[in-house]
DNA sequence: TCCGTTGTCGCGACGCGTTCGCAATAGCCC
DNA sequence: GGGCTATTGCGAACGCGTCGCGACAACGGA
């Protein structure tokens, strides 16, 4: 054990720095845990726990994500209706902007949204975050 | 009947305008309707529909909010989890942020959101509103 | 004012997304 | 390999919102 993220600050690069986390944090590499960071990985979007679950149990992927979210490896967004989206918390973060007319759903550095942010917090204070919700609004293409 | 919304652009600045607007649209007024718009403009916040039913059917109020919305009389917002929010279109037009951390919503005039609105406009597009989803963070409380 | 039409109400049942309880299984440490 | 215990997988339950339907009542017209 060389290099084990003991207490992960934010997320881990690859499925196997998942995996060397979910060890240090004392939890255990199982193999319903091992095909759910490996869907998310893989995953080019966020997705559903329906979508990651893909055949297995529902409930234990609930639970499974859960258990990554708190150790900073998984994030989620809502989008208005339907279900949760769960991606891979990695080195870089992401944030997201849903479109009402289409649904899709726009991927941002979170370096892009850095002056959104700030005119955010020169208002009221917040410092918000686009990932755990995402930016609501109409795309270029809806408008 | 003297000044009617005919097509009520958007919200009403009264509970009597509002049922004047209802009834503009040929909807019926029922004491249903008339008891939801007065806890609507009675509250001092966005309220779920488990609030505004107050005792009341849970089904029809939600008919009623989805009614009063599609003539432009009501908004809803979604936090998180939970139920949603409803609150009165009134004639200036209200987004929220809501703290992770507390819970708490804060409530701000469109305008003053103007600032980060652009910004965002300006990076990627997206005609964003924070109304129907607003926004969310760690408020300057509890950061 | 009464009447008929029809929008609305209130009730129950359903649907989706998510969580809980529990016995059986399988990781991890010795 | 054996034992302790976290984790699984299943079923049932939950919360929020919607649908279907018979009964009622709001509105327009006579």
């Amino acid at each position: 054990m060389t290099a084990s993220y003991v207490t992960p600050p934010l997320g881990a690069p690859t499925v196997h720095a998942a995996i060397n986390a979910l060890r240090a944090a004392g939890l255990r590499v199982s193999a319903a845990r091992r095909a759910l960071l490996e869907a998310l990985y893989a995953a080019p979007r966020p997705l559903t726990a329906e979508e990651l679950a893909a055949g297995g149990d529902l409930a234990s992927t609930y639970r499974n994500l859960d258990a990554l979210e708190g150790l900073g490896l998984v994030r989620h967004l809502h989008r208005g209706h339907g279900p949760g989206l769960y991606s891979p918390a990695g080195a870089r973060d992401h944030e997201y902007a849903v479109c009402e007319g289409c649904g899709a759903i726009h991927t941002f550095e979170a370096s892009q949204l850095d002056g959104a942010r700030a005119a955010i917090a020169d208002l009221c204070g917040y410092a918000v975050t686009f990932g755990h919700f995402p930016l609501v609004g109409r795309c270029a293409r809806c408008n």
